[in-house]
Formats: C-alpha cells, structure tokens, sequence
DNA sequence: GCGACAG
DNA sequence: ATCTTGTCGC
C-alpha cells in the first residue's frame, strides 16, 4: 500500500519530542468507526532480536479472523526505547511492512498507544498519519494517566485519564486476567476501540489480530 | 527531589 | 522487547 513520507526517522530523541508537537494536532482521534462496515482488520507489531527489528502486518476478516495476508520486514534496530518515544524505534521497519501490503483493511490495530500518550501521539496515531486509514490502539500496560478499579467481568471498563482528560480505557477483556489500555489511534474514537477490541476477543487476553501479528512478528524467516 | 514509564 | 520452568490461582 502507499504510504505518505512526513518526515525523516533519522534523528534525536530530544528532536523526536518537537516532531511529536508539530504533527499531534494532525490526528483525528474523534472519529466514529462503523463497525458494521469493516470487513478487515489488521494487526501490528514488532519484534526485537540481536538488535534487529522485525515488523509484522497481518490482515484478518472480520468478523470471523480468517488469515488474508501477512508483510513482514526487518531492519537493525537504532533508535532506543524510550517511554514516549516508541513510534520512533518501531516506525521505520513498519513503514517498510506496510508498504509491501497488498490488501488494505478497513483499520489497523497496533500493540502499543494511541491518543492514550502524555503528547496524545502514542504509535498507533503517529503511524496512523502516514497511513491515511483507521487506527485503533492497544496496549499491554499503561503508559501514562490513571483509572480507578476495573470490574472483573470481561467487558468491564474504567476511563483512563490525565490531566483531566480522558484518554482511553483500561478493558478487562478476560476474567482473571489483568485490563489492556484501549486508546483511539488516527481516525477512530475511544468508543469504536473499544467495541472493535472486544469484537476481536476469542479466549484470550489479546484480541486475534494482536495475537496473529505477534506470533507472525515472533518468527523469523 | 522522587516515582512512573507503551515495547 | 527479551531472558525462561514450573507453579499458583480464577
């Protein structure tokens, strides 16, 4: 697919800050996804080994998961890991993924944050500008805000907020199992996250097209 | 100053 | 993220 090149991913943390400002009021994270009109759902993610990163993109129908097409690509891992700073470690070799995908899906679904960020530009909303199509987030462990106790029903959710915002949920998407952070990305809402994420859940914590791409990103070839 | 801190 | 077996708990 094509993506659109905004800018350089050669450069400093402290530079990476200032891009995060200049390009946040560029994300559109009010925006009602109609989940009755998706019909594919990728997920994304990437994996480090011996410094070298490799992304993967898998497409899955939706409603159902059927596999439809995986991208990977791999790269030497430069940029450090800094809280924060995630888009800018992980979003070259993603760029690179996304543009050998063939079959564009109607949202992606990242494994990190989107509007749920201390600037509101987590991965899933900055990768979301150079992609042009519906970005949701989900995120293992929370980045920043805070949420009062979620109830322990599958579905049960709390608003993550921050700086009297709200910036996402934190989902309990399985009994006995701790909560994700659900976040809007670029060109989503917090609401249609949140109905996708758990219209993604089978019998796991993680909703299928996480678990597909991090199994695909896991294996290297 | 101290603690928190996606992957 | 990654290093790693068995084990406790819903």
């Amino acid at each position: 697919m094509k993506l659109k090149h905004l800018h350089s991913w050669d450069i400093t943390p402290k530079d990476a800050v200032q891009l995060q400002h200049a390009l946040r009021d560029q994300v559109i994270a009010d925006r009602p996804l109609d989940l009755s009109k998706i019909r594919t759902v990728a997920g994304v993610d990437v994996s480090v080994k011996n410094n070298v990163s490799q992304a993967a993109v898998t497409v899955l129908t939706f409603p159902d998961f059927k596999p439809v097409e995986t991208a990977l690509a791999q790269r030497p891992t430069t940029f450090p890991y800094v809280p924060g700073l995630l888009s800018f470690r992980e979003g070259e070799v993603l760029v690179d993924a996304f543009t050998k995908l063939k079959n564009v899906p109607d949202v992606f679904m990242f494994d990190g944050s989107g509007y749920l960020h201390p600037r509101r530009i987590g991965i899933a909303s900055h990768i979301g500008l150079w992609l042009g199509v519906p970005t949701i987030a989900n995120a293992k462990n929370r980045l920043c805000g805070a949420h009062d106790g979620v109830g322990p029903e599958r579905g049960d959710w709390r608003p993550v907020t921050h700086k009297d915002e709200v910036i996402g949920a934190a989902l309990r998407t399985k009994a006995g199992c701790k909560p994700v952070f659900v976040s809007a990305g670029h060109l989503s809402d917090l609401e249609s996250a949140v109905s996708l994420v758990m219209s993604c859940l089978t019998k796991y914590r993680l909703p299928e097209p996480v678990r597909a791409a991090h199994k695909a990103a896991g294996v290297f070839g």
